[in-house]
DNA sequence: CGGATTGACGCTACCGTCAATCCGGTGCTGTAGT
């Protein structure tokens, strides 16, 4: 029987699916050839299939890792209805009889899924039972998570790359809904994927009408949101920065409405989110913290109140309306002061001292160290030394064999300035996306082929279906696509080398540099001092 | 970076102004105490 064959036998037999898409299919043939796969492909398109699947035809059980134990539950209970072999997760949201059960029946053979957060991946217990049941598939699902907390909120997230050739590489698959180019990068290069296949499907949401408005005052802002969610049609969620402002708009808009944010118990969450899928409240006020694993098909219309860091959280976010194909909008309430927020928010600080400290560690330490025992060494919080840990990766400063750290040989006098540069390196890169979702608030150009461009695909005429094309000022601006570096286009600058064009208007440019991230150009300094050129 | 709150000050008997200060998002984990 050819692989194809054998995939739609046992997605039939397991999932009682009739058909494999294509792309799915496509990715499922790359994974039993061996192959490394990066999937992005919205949500409710039957990303989890991708591994489901081929998991049943490899020897050997499959291991996933998830960012939220809320969603590990809900994947080991959707494979428990299916007549697929058990699935098991272990963390510590469960009692430690019930992760004593799921290591056995793991080793048994009797559970075919394991379930774990990137953190479990950190302790060497954990790593010894893996050694031992010889995972056959690596998955890393919303795997970017990888590239939005790895580099700082959640750290271990950085660390997957050598648990997974500890485990002798076996094939990994990435899956997500959301990532532009930088993203999918991150998430290659952190993985250690080998020469990944992409099956990249398409993002557009022809259903969904894009518009923003700008605002001056806080005051105005805020009346013209309640006035908006008032007049739309429900149920919707209305995205907040902070969760005083998720209370006070969830107060305002009345008791149709709910605040949903981190700081919440996880009772009071649990239950704002059940009575949300059953139509029960009608709005819900959050922060970023509501989303991941909600999916619900009605939902009308998704509101910002304060303009997210990127247009990756924002594209995603906005995601979560109209997935039953249903008319819905998604309204971006704008001011400019709300950047500085969000500049505040994902500014990182070096910790020049704890980078030193880490880095005398590893270097005085007899033979190399696991990421354990470099957490026992420095005073530091499990967070704060993987992060120094992952910089010093990063600066070449240390280097990993086997999952262990080492000093290099020709490591820098000074760690802590090498690091300083990746640092700085990075906080440019969050920068520049940033003013991209800037741009995107400010654009008089279609929104559609803004948002589509930044994801590297092309629409070729404005959309028709969102405010600037309304307004007729993107059909102005289109005009300008055909002229020299049309979006899509491979370009390079003088100083900053190679890059593709996300964006076009009359006066300006949006290129996205293979080095440097996300650059705005005049299009007339770019004529008159001859910065870009155009490539094949 | 910007908004909200607190505190000092000046100068007048209660209050206004301005500067200083603080705060702001996302989840895992393991452990202590009921």
């Amino acid at each position: 029987m050819s692989a194809r064959d054998e995939l739609q036998a046992a997605a039939k037999k397991n999932f009682g699916w009739d058909q494999l898409l294509p792309d799915q299919r496509k990715a499922m043939e790359q994974l039993l050839d061996g192959r490394d796969v990066l999937v992005v492909m919205p949500t409710g398109s039957g990303k989890s299939a991708i591994y489901q699947v081929p998991a049943l035809l490899r020897p050997g059980p499959t291991l996933v890792v998830s960012p939220l134990t809320a969603l590990q539950r809900d994947q080991v209970t959707q494979i428990a209805e299916s007549d697929a072999p058990e699935a098991v997760a272990v963390n510590s949201a469960q009692p430690n009889r019930e992760s004593k059960d799921a290591w056995e029946s793991i080793r048994e053979g009797d559970a075919e899924y394991l379930f774990l957060s990137p953190e479990q991946l950190a302790k060497e217990e954990v790593l010894r039972r893996l050694d031992e049941i010889r995972p056959s598939l690596f998955v890393v699902d919303e795997a970017h998570c990888v590239s939005a907390w790895g580099h700082d909120f959640r750290p271990d997230y950085l660390r997957l790359s050598p648990v997974i050739e500890r485990l002798g590489h076996p094939p990994v698959l990435a899956l997500t809904a959301t990532a532009g180019g930088p993203v999918r990068e991150d998430i290659v290069t952190h993985l250690g994927m080998h020469d990944p296949v992409q099956v990249i499907t398409g993002f557009d949401r022809p259903n969904l009408y894009l518009a923003a408005q700008w605002f001056a005052t806080d005051e105005e802002k805020q009346q013209a949101i309640l006035d908006w969610v008032a007049e739309e049609p429900k149920p919707g969620l209305v995205y907040t920065a902070t969760r005083k402002d998720a209370e006070r708009y969830a107060e305002a808009i009345g008791p149709s409405a709910a605040a949903y944010h981190a700081g919440m118990k996880a009772g009071d969450r649990k239950e704002v989110h059940e009575r949300f899928l059953a139509d029960e409240v009608e709005v819900v006020v959050a922060t970023s913290a509501f989303g991941m694993g909600i999916d619900k098909p009605n939902v009308r219309f998704v509101a910002h109140a304060s303009i997210p860091e990127s247009l990756d959280s924002y594209y995603q976010q906005i995601g979560r309306a109209g997935r039953d194909g249903e008319p819905a909008r998604a309204m971006l309430f704008y001011r400019p002061e709300d950047l500085g927020l969000q500049r505040f928010l994902t500014a990182r600080r070096l910790d020049e001292e704890g980078v030193r400290e880490v880095a005398d560690a590893v270097r005085d330490h007899d033979g190399p160290m696991t990421p354990h025992d470099v957490d026992d060494e420095v005073d530091q919080s499990h967070r704060r030394a993987m992060n120094n840990l992952n910089l010093l990766e990063q600066a070449d400063v240390v280097e990993v064999r086997d999952g262990e750290f080492d000093y290099r040989d020709d490591a820098p006098e000074d760690p802590a300035e090498e690091v300083a540069e990746v640092a700085e390196k990075q906080k440019q890169l969050d920068r520049t996306r940033l003013e991209v979702m800037r741009q995107y608030a400010e654009t008089q150009s279609c929104r559609r082929q803004f948002l589509l461009g930044y994801f590297g695909e092309t629409l070729e005429e404005p959309c028709g279906h969102c405010d600037t094309c309304d307004a007729g000022t993107a059909a102005e601006q289109a005009q300008f696509a055909d002229a020299e570096f049309p979006p899509d286009s491979k370009v390079r600058h003088r100083e900053w080398g190679p890059g593709r064009v996300v964006h076009r208007e009359a006066d300006r440019l949006t290129v996205l540099f293979d080095d440097g991230g996300y650059r705005t150009l005049s299009l007339k300094a770019v004529e008159e001092e001859d910065l870009l050129t155009q490539e094949g």
